[in-house]
DNA sequence: ATCCAATGTGTTCTATAGACACAAACCTAT
DNA sequence: ATAGGTTTGTGTCTATAGAACACATTGGAT
């Protein structure tokens, strides 16, 4: 243990004398939540470690030198799906010394959601896919436990800001809705109930326009009055 | 922009050949509250740095290479309060460029309750000292946004979680329980309503023993049954 | 015309939040 | 001991939100 305690002038600035601290590696880590076949799904590739052969884990990349943490977890986004008027959302920091069997990086999450359909997909290079979020039952280093924490912020923010707007086309109904919720819950709701809420949030406009190409009656279609790509306050209502 | 998207194993092992990525400097920030002359209260020290002479700064290091990212603001923690057993809490992590003078440093906030009575302060160095955080306008780098920050994850977290038990004696009269939530909220209290939520939390134990020492009628002390660490569950109820 | 499947709507019950008042207890001063 | 002061301890009313729950209506399909 240190006698003294160098703050960061010290050690940043000097850096020939504390070139060690160098050796921390800073990374982003995208959940990108998308959604299909009413299952909530997440953008997976193939990892390439040895050690993880056969594992798929989330997609990130080294923070560049020159670039805010926020700028390279939105970089990462929009060179994997080609969008970047995204809801973006940083979540937590994962930095236990062994998270990854490469050398020490310290990870930052961030979950987003993206409307599958809509994007002209980087998906090119085909090791990526869109995996249901219910199967994942393992992924490479830690990366099951970054979507288990990023997807229990999801579920916390869903009820009090209109962020899945970014998941449904411009025009829904609310069972389409409903459907969206559940999936990202795991749950079922009662509709009477989840239509009360939904109305008392007044994040939606009702439209003239009716579903189509439905074999029962088409209920209204509504769309979201507001797109917020961030939560402003991260609080409670 | 890069044609190919190297993963962490080619830039984290490859370390001669993507040096410029380990020219991160990661750190954590402490934005450590204490509670006196019922005050909500951040421990701060004075920052040595040139440009921000005379401003104070929160208390942070770098994290060593062999250290997790918590143990490193434990770390903190102890060295400047002596206290281990303390309350712990990863807020986010702040990584503009340009958020630090001399040099690239992503820091990762978090907040800790300690009683600024029990430890035997490791304040030989008087630079530090317990600052209210109601007049603080300013601080060195972007500290003020990380109190901001912290105090607002601590004034959501009050309300669902008994962390506060570290910013009080063992024994307590509820009185001195709402001057505190008071402190930290920055509001007044329903006296009657904020019983009543108390209770119905069940987080006290009420005591046989009475207030002593007071000019008027006393009040019953209780105290806290359960002395949780860390909030196991990032979640509302 | 009938069947089918989903839409659209309201009440009841329970729990929680907020506003609000008064009697009882202890201390102090006389 | 008595009276005055200050705080404790307690309960009701109202409004709002969540959860459980049923039925008539609409449009499509046959």
């Amino acid at each position: 243990m240190r006698a003294n305690h160098p703050n960061l002038k010290t050690a940043a600035v000097e850096k020939s004398s504390h070139r060690e601290y160098f050796n921390i590696a800073v990374s982003v880590d995208c959940v990108i939540f998308g959604y299909e076949d009413k299952e909530l799904r997440v953008l997976l590739i193939k990892s390439d470690l040895e050690e993880f052969s056969g594992l798929f884990s989330l997609l990130g990349d080294l923070v560049r030198p020159d670039e805010d943490l926020d700028a390279a977890s939105y970089r990462v986004l929009k060179e994997r799906t080609g969008l970047d008027d995204v809801f973006l959302q940083q979540v937590h920091t994962f930095g236990a010394v062994k998270r990854h069997p490469s050398g020490r990086v310290v990870s930052t999450a961030y979950y987003s959601l993206v409307n599958i359909h809509n994007h002209k997909l980087n998906i090119d290079c085909h090791d990526l896919h869109w995996h249901p979020v219910q199967t994942i039952k393992k992924l490479a280093f830690d990366h099951k436990q970054i979507l288990d924490t990023c997807l229990n912020m999801l579920r916390e923010q869903i009820m009090d800001h209109p962020v899945v707007h970014n998941l449904l086309p411009e025009k829904f109904s609310l069972r389409a809705l409903q459907e969206l919720y559940e999936a990202i819950l795991g749950t079922s709701l009662d509709r009477r109930n989840f239509r009360k809420k939904i109305a008392l949030k007044s994040w939606l406009s009702e439209l003239d326009e009716l579903e189509e190409d439905v074999t029962h009656r088409p209920g209204k279609l509504h769309k979201f009055k507001t797109k917020a790509l961030k939560i402003s306050a991260p609080k409670k209502n």
